[in-house]
DNA sequence: AATGAAAGCTCTCAACT
DNA sequence: AGTTGAGAGCTTTCATT
């Protein structure tokens, strides 16, 4: 977990992997200036050394009838380690939150929550906030518009 | 795009990619109860009508020297479509912006940054909100534990 | 220690049942 | 939808630097 060096090589896989996973190791390495044996045994060692967390497929919510986003800021009544973990492992089971960070700030916890409908968001927040003593506070904003959506991580050099 | 229908088979099938876009249709095929080229066959058409809109290697932040994430939030000085457009793309072409949310209520953009250091999200912030006159306020919250992050979308009921 | 070339293997994809 | 075979892509081996 500590950070092994990655040389600019590595950098310029990632980016491309970033992007899209299924690039083939044979594409990359004619941009990169490697065989496809090297840039397969650079791929591998990333997924073993953890820089790859994982592989993933995103899908559009739409297509699945996931039709809103909000963003809730969360205040619990006191930041107890105990009501923080129960809180945390709560969200993390919860298919609904997408997303969850726990913030400096006047929110404990920011939340990204994905819904089919309001009824469906208005059943989340009884769920997760009003049968939930610890909740002192939560603020919602409904998202117009998902300008930028993605997980990848700034390298150097880009 | 209306929701083509997606049936459990096709969930179940998503289900997995969104974990692991590698898991071998042979794998899935079994544990669905599908043929391999029957689950191959569904993969294809998922992409192809953009269900899967793309599929990407997920980088761990802190192993490329990035550790530092943030929850930002702008208010703009006008709403005017103009001025928010010009913040869309000056967003999109920044690297730090990991996200990037057009909202309701009192803040107009959520953004998540992720940067190396304190010093880069200071320069983040030069670029993004001072060289900027119509950015009116922004609020930043430190992110202390990323708890759960992910794009997946909840596939009940669909 | 990492590379490139080529052999060997796995998975995918399209044709056909 | 299932089966099959050809081809694509990945992995290993080995000689080289």
């Amino acid at each position: 977990m500590p950070a092994a060096e990655l040389d600019p090589l590595d950098q310029a896989i990632l980016s491309r992997l970033q992007v899209d996973c299924r690039t083939i190791a044979e594409s990359i390495g004619a941009q990169v200036g490697l065989s496809t044996a090297a840039v397969q045994r650079r791929i591998k060692r990333l997924r073993a050394t953890g820089v790859i967390a994982k592989e993933v497929a995103v899908v559009e919510p739409r297509s699945v009838g996931v039709d809103m986003t909000f963003i809730v800021g969360v205040e619990m009544e006191r930041e107890r380690i105990e009501v923080l973990e129960a809180f945390r492992k709560q969200v993390l089971s919860d298919p609904a939150v997408q997303q969850c960070y726990y913030v400096t700030g006047s929110a404990d916890f920011v939340l990204v929550v994905m819904c089919r409908d309001m009824a469906e968001f208005e059943e989340f927040t009884r769920r997760t906030f009003f049968d939930n003593g610890e909740v002192r506070h939560f603020t919602t904003s409904v998202v117009m518009d998902r300008v930028k959506v993605g997980l990848t991580v700034p390298l150097n050099g880009g």
